[in-house]
DNA sequence: ATGTAATCGAGACGGTACGTCACGTCTTGTT
DNA sequence: AACAAGACGTGACGTACCGTCTCGATTACAT
C-alpha cells in the first residue's frame, strides 16, 4: 500500500495540470492515462498508484479547481439566485471548465463508483448550498411553506444543466435570469 | 459511397437488435463493435460501411425503438403533462432503456457530430411535442401568455434529466407528479 | 459450371492486361484481385468464374507472353546454348517480364496445384527444349555419352535462377557466356 | 526506439519457437502474426515491437536455426562437396526446414529490405563457405586457375535450388552425387 | 552518516478493441 | 447465361491504450 508520506507533490500537481491542459488543448479523446503521464512526465505507475483511474484524476483536478461553494445571503433572494445561476452558467459556457466537466461527465456514466464520488464531493455541497439559501428563504416567506427544497433546487438547476449536456440553447445572463424568475415564480407565496 | 438499394434489411435489423442486446444484457463497457458484429452474424464491415461508428448505430437502435412523440391533448393541460412526464420518468428508471440512453450519451459526449443528431433526431421532437402542448394550453389561457415555452420546456424535462443523470435521488412517478406541479404553479396565470 | 461459349473475349483481354500492367506499374503487393478488376472495368465474379485464384491469371498472362520455346540448331552447340541463355538472363534482368515471373514464383510456393501447372506449362516445354538441343548435340558428339540430360538442363539454367531469385549478382550477357562455357566445359567429352 | 535491455528473451524464445512450430505443423497459410502470439503466448505489440513482420521473425527462426556453415576440409574435394551437396538438398526435401525456407521465400519477393537481410544473413555466409572450400581446391591445383569461383558455386548450389522451387525433380543423395560429379568434371584442371 | 525501503521515470509486457483491407461468395439488375 | 457492380461474412492486418509488471535511480526516513 502506498505510502502517503513520501508522495511527490511535484508529480501530483504536474498530473492534474496535464489533465486539465490535455482536456483543454485536444479534447476529451486524446485524453489517455499515457497521454497524461508523458505530458506530466511521470510513469504510469505514478497515475495508478495514486488514483483509481482517469476519472478520478478529473474529479480531483475540477475539484481542486472549484472554489468553495459560499452562497451570498443579501435578504434578496432573487437577487442571491441571480448571482449563483449566472456563475454557472458562465461555467457551463466556459470551454475550459466545461471540457473538465463532460470528460468527468462521461466517466461518471460509466461507473456507479466514480458517480457517487461525484455527487458527493462535488455537487451535493454546491446543491445544498442552493437548498440552504432556499431554505433561509423560506423562513423569510419569501417561498411558499410547502414547496420542496430539493425539487426547488432542481428547478435552478436542472434547466441550465439539461441546455448544456445537450446543445439545445444558449447559456447566458439572459438564459440565467429567466431560469430564476420562472422558479421563484412558481415557489413564490 | 455505399449503394444503399443493395443493402441488407436483415443485417441492418441484426445489428441493431444485437447492440439493444448486448446492452440490456451486458452493459455499456461489453458494448463493442466486434460485439455487435458477432452477435449479429455479421462482419464488422457491414457496421462501418453503413454506420459512422458505435456512437451512430445505439442513436438508430434508440430511434427506431422510440414511438412517435405524439403528446394527449385532452383539454386538460396538467392530466396531459403528468402523463408524460411519468413515461420520461419510467423510462429514466427502466435500466434497459437507460442503459442505452446512458451509452448514447456517452458517446455523445464524444463527437459533435453524434450530439447534433442526437438533439435533432431524438430530443428535439420530443421537446417539441411538449412544447406544442403547451403552446396549446396557453391559446386556451391555461398558461401566462408571457412564459418563455422553451423555458418551460426545460421546467419540466431539466429537473428529472438531472437528478438521472447524476443519480440524486429517486426516479418516482411521485417525483413525475410533483415537477409538473411546481412547474405549471409557475406558469400558471 | 461456365459456359465457355459465352465467355467475353473482351473481358478476358482486359483482366490480363490489368494483371500485367498493375504488375508493371505497382508491383506484386498491389496485386489484388479487386484492383485487377477495377483496372479491368470487370466484376470479380468473372475473375473468379474462369480462374481458380490470381496466380492461375498470372500463369496465363505470362503463357501468353512467353514465345514458342524453339530453340535454334546451327548445329553450333556453344553458339545456340548462349543464344538461349542469354534471351533468358536477358528475361529474367527485365523488370517488366521479371515482374510476372517473380509474383508467379509466390503464387506457386502456396499451392502445389498450381506449381505443377506452372512446372508443365511454362517450365517444361522450355527445359525440354533445352533438352533437346542437347540430345541433338550428344548424338553429334559434342558431349559425352554418359551426361545426365537433366542434370544438364539444371546446370544450364540452375545457376541464373538462382541468382535472380536470391539477388546475389549481375545478370547480363557476360554472365550468361560463362554459365554456357563452365557447362559445355563439365560436359565435353 | 524500443529499449533492447529490457527486451523479454522469455518472449523472444517463445515466439522463434511458436513460429518454427507453427510453420511445420500447420504450414504457411496458418502462420499469421496473431497466431504466432497467441501460441507464444504474448501480445501481437510485442512481435511489432522488435520485428518489422512477419517475414523478419521467420528469418531470425531460420538464423537461429541454421548452424554455423564450416565446411569439413580433408583435402578430399570431392568428398567434402558431396558432404555439402548432401546436406543442401536434405533440408530441402526435408518438410519440416523446407516450410521455413519455402516461407521465408515468399515475405521476401515482397520486401527488397528482408531480401537483402535473407541473403547476407543467412545465403551469403553459406556460399561464402563452399566459395572458400573452392578456393582451397583451386590453391591445392584440384581446381582449374582460371575458374571463376562465384559462377562455380552457383553451379553446385543453382541446381537443387531450382528443382526444389519448381518441383522438377526427386531431391535425393544419389541426386546430390550427380550435381558434385557434373560440376566437378567442368572445374577440374 | 548511512542503510533501507518506498516512490519515482521509464517503458516492456499480455491483452482487447479498434478501423481497414482483401478474400471468395452471393445478389441484383443489364446486356 | 454471362456480365458490371458491389454488398456480404470472414479473418488478418498493424495501431492505440489499457492496467500490470519489472527495472535502476532518486529520495526521505530511521537508525
Amino acid at each position: 500500500m502506498p505510502d502517503v508520506a513520501r508522495r511527490s507533490e511535484r508529480s501530483r500537481v504536474a498530473i492534474l495540470t496535464a489533465a486539465r491542459d490535455l482536456l483543454g488543448e485536444t479534447g476529451y479523446a486524446q485524453l489517455t492515462v499515457e497521454a497524461i503521464a508523458a505530458r506530466a512526465g511521470v510513469g504510469k505507475q505514478t497515475i495508478y498508484r495514486w488514483w483509481p483511474g482517469k476519472g478520478a484524476v478529473i474529479l480531483e483536478a475540477l475539484v481542486e479547481t472549484a472554489g468553495e461553494a459560499a452562497l451570498p445571503d443579501t435578504g434578496d433572494l432573487r437577487a442571491d439566485l441571480t448571482v449563483v445561476l449566472r456563475a454557472i452558467v458562465a461555467e457551463l459556457a466556459d470551454p475550459a471548465l466545461s471540457a473538465t466537466t463532460r470528460a468527468l461527465t462521461i466517466e461518471t456514466l460509466g461507473s456507479d463508483e466514480l458517480a457517487a464520488q461525484v455527487r458527493d464531493r462535488l455537487l451535493r455541497p454546491q446543491m445544498d448550498a442552493v437548498k440552504e439559501r432556499l431554505r433561509a428563504g423560506q423562513a423569510a416567506g419569501q417561498l411558499r411553506a410547502d414547496v420542496d427544497l430539493d425539487l426547488a433546487v432542481e428547478a435552478l438547476i436542472g434547466p441550465p444543466y439539461h441546455r448544456w449536456m445537450l446543445r439545445t440553447g444558449p447559456l447566458t445572463d439572459t438564459y440565467a435570469d429567466g431560469v430564476v424568475e420562472q422558479a421563484l415564480t412558481g415557489l413564490a407565496p
